[in-house]
DNA sequence: ATGGCTTACAAAGTAAGA
């Protein structure tokens, strides 16, 4: 059985709608997490989804701003998890799948993004950042020490680890999502638990991989000062089934930042997964 | 040449994104 999963920080669901169901049925993926979808769960847009296939919902909104929900034509289950230590809606935990041998985990993170100044000492927005990974951290180490449950991690994490995840390593070192810190956190968030980056596993380290670029300057794709912000990792159990499909089964959909009037500042990325490899 | 833009909102200017 083979499922494709996506995931998109699409900067408001309401005002995209159209451009959310145009990529769903553009890519059919399996299931999408979606990350800022900035407004109240009982506002989710659910009909249109529903009416497209995607009958299973779930939504973690808040008025304004952040908010996270993840849709799926397979069946669907909450997981009951917390790891804002501010109690923003940002995350959405769900085990997707009827037949419990071919199951897994969907985890949708939108990890802060961590303000201005990358001092945990001067900056809260900073230290939340940080707080928020180590709430992630301490999840996944006791849920990594019961035996692997089979698991997919999703969505903006707001960290471009790689040198060449971001435009200009050399002018990014101070800038917040790409400082040293932050890296160093996320990489050993990634390798204590043997997860899978899926977008670097088959790409060039030499590579540019970006999935946001700013909505400031007027020709983005031209100038292409991007950073690959968004995420998909995998645990061992389910790196075969990543490995089964090659490069092909990863993509990140660079021309959805200028396919409509009005884009998402990031792009949509979907990974194709071989749950019987 | 990163911030010059974009979003939501007890609607004009804030706050927030990254």
């Amino acid at each position: 059985m083979k499922v494709k999963v996506a995931t998109w920080n699409i900067n408001s669901v309401r005002l995209r709608i159209d451009q959310v169901i145009r990529f769903l049925k553009e890519e059919q993926p399996d299931v999408l997490g979606l990350q800022e979808i900035k407004c109240e769960t009982p506002l989710f847009p659910s009909e249109p989804f529903r009416d497209i296939g995607y009958e299973f919902i779930e939504v973690a909104g808040q008025k304004g701003y952040h908010g996270a929900a993840t849709v799926s034509k397979l069946p669907m289950e909450r997981l009951e998890t917390d790891f804002c230590p501010l109690g923003h809606a940002r995350h959405v935990s769900t085990r997707v799948g009827a037949a419990a041998d071919k199951s897994f985990e969907f985890h949708n993170f939108y990890i802060p993004a961590g303000g201005d100044v990358a001092d945990p000492a001067v900056n809260d927005k900073f230290q939340h950042k940080l707080d928020f990974l180590a709430n992630m951290n301490s999840y996944f180490t006791q849920r990594y020490n019961e035996g692997d449950a089979g698991q997919i991690l999703v969505g903006d994490f707001n960290i471009a680890p790689h040198e060449n995840d971001v435009w200009s390593h050399k002018q990014l070192l101070k800038v917040v999502s790409h400082t040293p810190m932050e890296v160093e956190i996320l990489e050993n968030l990634q390798k204590t638990h043997d997860f899978t980056d899926c977008s670097r596993l088959f790409a060039d380290d030499a590579e540019k991989l970006f999935s946001w670029w700013s909505y400031r300057g007027r020709d983005p794709m031209k100038s292409n000062r991007g950073r690959r912000l968004d995420h998909i990792w995998v645990s061992p159990a389910l790196k075969p089934a990543v490995m089964a499909g090659g490069k092909e089964a990863h993509a990140i959909h660079v021309p959805c930042r200028v396919w409509a009037e009005k884009p998402s500042d990031h792009v949509p990325m979907t990974q194709v997964l071989d749950l019987n490899a």
